[in-house]
DNA sequence: GCAGAAACTTGCATACTATGCAATGTTTAC
DNA sequence: GTAAACATTGCATAGTATGCAAGTTTCTGC
């Protein structure tokens, strides 16, 4: 029940041009970096890079995390902190979808020295907040509807950060992202109040 | 001390170009779209183009809202609620900036057949979330560093949201803004705090 | 006003990105 | 074992983007 050869091949294809890619950006530098000299690395035709990945961002930039919303019923009708829920929610779906630390970290060092691919490594994070989207709907009802958004882009921004945190830090396991979101989200949440009479 | 006839020109040219953009995108499709047809639309070189803007993308989306980080001291040592706060440096930087409806209203159609380019737009769009973060840390002191930069984001979308809701309903004022973006900022403070009973 | 500096437009050359198509080879399913 | 499905590749081609140099317009200081 394992992938077949083929499904095998592809994922391994498609994570060695990640590696290539990767490879080449803190080598030559990402604007310097051409699809040729990725495919050369990976041992491909520039043709077959292109079968894997629309372009070289993208195969820097791996796979966005997924939220599993099929297995997340319990999100809508959860009676806990907001702020919980939604960690919790991130940090299960972080299990599903395992990060390769030191992958991760040579990454960020491509995404540090080339600010352009900031914005898009944020479009990656985004697809997750889609999903997560219409988890909040569900939660909080129609009403809501205009602020839900904001909280689901606030949501996955606070992944992203703690994300960033622990691929820096060794001594954090993915169990403690979980908390992490949580308490800035929870900050963030006390700050937009301060000095809020009506709450 | 009005701007020079060469500084005239070039704002009317980039302004052209940017109509030209929009007008071509809405009529051939925004992939279908190609250089040389703006430029013939714009009536200049497509070398010209490139003089211009670096890539099609930025012809469409404009010049993103830019805050006077150096005309908003008030904001770091202001006693008012920090959503008012927030919703009053916003609303500021928008007359500050002029924007024309009209214009607005075709690139939001552009951008809505393309949602490709939502993700420029949001980038866009963060350029302003960059002053916001600086004054933002002047006012909330190093503590809340991590913080600082999950709310300027947030403050940006909410801005963002505001004025897509402007530029589609006549009957709203840029005055109008501020205390939507006020509203946005508390209920999404609310929600986050919705059960948690460690405020 | 006029001369020279600075800026703008353009064409041309060139490197690179990205896609379609067709040929060939590999894996899978029955 | 065979046919269908899929993968890799080369080739052709359209489009993106930049450097450079030549020609023109605008600006600056006198």
């Amino acid at each position: 029940m394992g992938m077949s050869l083929r499904q095998r091949r592809r994922l391994q294809t498609a994570r060695d041009i990640q590696m290539a890619a990767v490879t080449v950006a803190l080598r030559d530098g990402f604007d310097q970096m051409t699809t040729e000299a990725i495919a050369t690395e990976a041992g491909i035709s520039t043709r077959t890079f292109f079968n894997y990945y629309n372009n070289k961002q993208a195969a820097i930039l791996g796979e966005a995390v997924r939220l599993d919303v099929a297995g997340a019923g319990w999100f809508a009708s959860s009676e806990g902190a907001l702020t919980d829920d939604l960690a919790r929610l991130m940090g299960q779906g972080l299990k599903d979808n395992p990060l390769d630390r030191a992958v991760l970290r040579k990454i960020i060092s491509v995404i540090d020295a080339n600010p352009a691919l900031q914005d898009l490594f944020r479009t990656k994070v985004d697809e997750t907040s889609l999903s997560l989207a219409t988890l909040l709907d569900a939660r909080l009802g129609p009403d809501m509807a205009s602020e839900t958004r904001l909280l689901a882009e606030l949501a996955t921004h606070a992944l992203t950060e703690a994300v960033m945190i622990w691929a820096m830090d060794d001594a954090m396991t993915l169990d403690d992202i979980t908390p992490l979101i949580s308490a800035k989200l929870r900050n963030v949440g006390k700050i937009l109040m301060q000095g809020d009479a009506r709450v």
